[in-house]
DNA sequence: ATAAGAACATCCTGGCCCGGACGATATCCG
DNA sequence: CGGATATCGTCCGGGCCAGGATGTTCTTAT
């Protein structure tokens, strides 16, 4: 993950690498990745909090509720593999979602192997507050960025994104 | 992590966001919580497989060495807070690193119940070797930005995790 | 000086996640 | 039509990580 900075070279004379692993952040060019993986850490970090604090166990609850409420009639395999977690992980994430409701799994009709879940009405009221909860927090961790920056933030780690996975896994 | 939030979107609507009503207006702003672990993962992704390539086992093993790079003198302990790893992961990691020769424990002259894990010569040469690699993995996924977005998006982004955890864990 | 309590590292246990095997079903091909 | 192969979901075993218990050592108070 994160990773303790180091200059990418240029000015520093220090052969030990650069200092800083957390604190004082320092101006010097701190790696990016670190950088990155710091800042989203915190942001999932924020929203685990969130959803949790509405009754699921985690983030990914959260997310394959998203997914499942953006589109729907995928098979479990389908969904595994766009959101990049494991199938058999993904059925225990179903069994617990089906247990308090938020989803079900109905028979594909055209395939009596696969399982194709939904949301229920609920699950998508809960994955709409959260979704609203998690804008709010976005919003406080932005406050010291003006419209601009946050558009210009926005866009760049847009173009980051898409750069570098097409469409990658997202867990 | 990140939210499957919705693809470039144009007429669908987004649940991730707030649902009002018809609202067409406003290109929604794609959530920044999903952009950031989506381009964050992938580059520790490419780090790992740098540091694998390497004969690490991971991540991990490689950001212990640099810590100890920067700064040594530290307990097992007093590492294991800095990088927000649990100490008893910290233990398997240092008995790892150790038996490739890569760190050493010394005894705390100060206190005999504290090792001192401090970084080999092959470690510190390991540790740069790679830093190398991952600043060239970097620059190769930067290669669509220009120099000023460059700096742009490392001076946005030391804000942001600057203004969140100004020195969480960073594991 | 000594005894009580805290602190450091390790070991052990439980939980979570992935890879592989299994039963059920679908598809392909003769 | 019927068998061989591939696919879907679930279950089982191993690996990894965090929390609790343990042995040793340091610190503080009497």
């Amino acid at each position: 993950m994160p990773v303790p900075s180091r200059p990418s070279a240029k000015l520093s004379v220090d052969p030990t690498v650069t200092p800083a692993v957390g604190r004082a952040a320092e101006a010097q060019p701190a790696d990016l990745t670190w950088l990155l993986n710091r800042a989203a850490a915190r942001m999932r970090g924020e929203l685990d909090t969130v959803a949790r604090l509405h009754g699921l166990a985690g983030v990914r609850d959260w997310i394959v509720l998203t997914a499942l409420g953006v589109e729907g009639g995928r098979t479990q395999l389908q969904l595994g593999r766009e959101l990049g977690v494991d199938k058999t992980t993904l059925t225990s994430l179903l069994d617990r979602l089906e247990d308090d409701e938020l989803v079900v799994r109905r028979l594909d009709p055209r395939d009596r192997r696969a399982r194709i879940p939904e949301v229920t009405e609920a699950g998508r009221r809960l994955q709409t507050r959260i979704a609203a909860a998690r804008d709010e927090a976005e919003a406080r961790l932005l406050a010291a960025f003006s419209p601009d920056e946050q558009r210009l933030l926005r866009a760049l780690l847009t173009r980051l994104a898409d750069s570098t996975a097409a469409s990658g896994p997202c867990l």
